[in-house]
DNA sequence: TGATTACTGTGTACCTTAGACGCAGTTGTT
DNA sequence: AACAACTGCGTCTAAGGTACACAGTAATCA
């Protein structure tokens, strides 16, 4: 019927049945995931071919045609493999709110975009989510059990957050991350234009000059992440005070 | 110094000086443009290619390279144009409070991400943005000048509200917009596969049972902007309660 | 044991795409 | 008329994804 995602299905979830006959088969997924993944944090996602993924597995380019159908399941490979599963919660600790749950789920989350940044790329457009990224989505979902949202409001929830951790994770990407690297031009390029058409963005070029004064991407984060709490919270407590049928 | 950057600045920015001998150019960058979206629109970005656009305008493929420098800066120019300026707001009308500014210039923006679905992924990672994105963020700074946040935090504001329109933007595309389209199947995907693997995601079980009775993508939207303008709302409201020095 | 069968990695194609380069023609300037 | 600056174009290279047929290998079965 479909194919495609039928493939990435089969992939992502399993199973992998070991083939009983044949020569041992020198790789396994995971390891062309690894491969994938070292390439993709060192050069970027662009950099990452069916060539080099290859080579780094001492094998040639077509040897990977055997455990991968194309390059775009071993791309979705790569992302499940570095996502992974939701790490649990510290099950001697109380578990706290769901706003403090949440939150840490939101800052680990963020701590994975920012550290595969390719990330972000590879898993824009409709596409197969494996097990590792549902698992993601489910510890949020089930943060806001018991607080009175419907299950489709605690979807959308989980979805937004997400939307911010990937909105920060674009910026901090194109303004060059901390300071000093080679990408940070890119801000100072936006400043310039900024300046130098200075009458077109009266209220860019204010909030600009502002803004070098504050941490940028970190205080971005923590704004957006607490407005949307706010706003989660806003809703949950109007629900509390009237509960609807 | 750069060089990469420095040709996207001059194509997006101008200026764009006439040759003053030589035959009369065929083209112009807005009709360049203008084919690739086309084609982007129809078929998807992977299928805007030089070939592809060059046709398109009765060209070779090589006659593109005397008006764009690149690949990468014809979909710049594709990106810029397809956004185009923001809007200005009917004269005639008052223009209300910061929230309706900022509801409605958000619900502008997603129509536009909605039209042209491969915006979202012509714009990962770092790049120069053009005049005509930058008045969008102008815009919507603006609407919150005397909020009392600071520049920075306006700015933020807007950045988590473009998060949204992506992340909406994003889910939209993926489920298949309204029903019964092509890539729905996504979205039968999922549901199979959480309910197939149901012990390890009851969270998602239930919310996604409950989903299907309400709208989705729609009620996903109006969800994460009500919630973003409530928290930006009670910010405010803390603001100016007790303001800072 | 030997034949069969299901697998392995590999070399050799082919196609599409981005881009470099040089040529011939066109037009305003000198 | 000669020149300089430009045009669009044909040719070429390199890289990437993928189809396919081949030779070798290991478990199964006669």
């Amino acid at each position: 019927m479909d194919g495609e995602h039928a493939e990435m299905v089969r992939l992502l979830w399993g199973p992998h049945p070991r083939p009983a006959r044949g020569p041992r088969p020198t790789l396994d997924l995971p390891r062309i995931a690894r491969a994938g993944i070292e390439i993709a944090d060192a050069e970027g996602l662009a950099d990452v071919s069916m060539q080099r993924v290859a080579e780094r597995l001492g094998v040639t380019k077509m040897a990977l045609y055997r455990y991968v159908p194309g390059k775009a399941q071993l791309v979705a490979l790569m992302v499940e493999a570095a996502i992974g599963p939701c790490p649990a919660p510290a099950p001697g600790r109380p578990p706290g709110g769901w706003r403090e749950q949440l939150e840490s789920w939101a800052r680990q989350l963020l701590a994975l975009f920012l550290q595969h940044s390719w990330v972000l790329a590879a898993t824009v457009g409709p596409r197969v989510q494996g097990p590792g990224e549902l698992s993601w989505l489910e510890r949020a979902v089930s943060a806001l059990d018991g607080t009175g949202l419907t299950g489709a409001e605690r979807m959308d929830a989980a979805v937004l957050l997400v939307g911010h951790v990937r909105g920060i994770t674009q910026q901090a990407h194109a303004s060059g991350g901390p300071a000093g690297n080679p990408e940070a031009q890119l801000g100072a390029i936006l400043g310039d234009l900024i300046q130098s058409h200075g009458e077109s963005y009266p209220a860019l070029t204010a909030a600009f000059a502002s803004a070098v004064e504050s941490d940028g991407q970190d205080q971005a984060w923590e704004f957006g992440l607490q407005r949307i709490l706010d706003g989660l919270a806003a809703l949950i407590d109007r629900r509390a005070a009237s509960p609807r049928p």
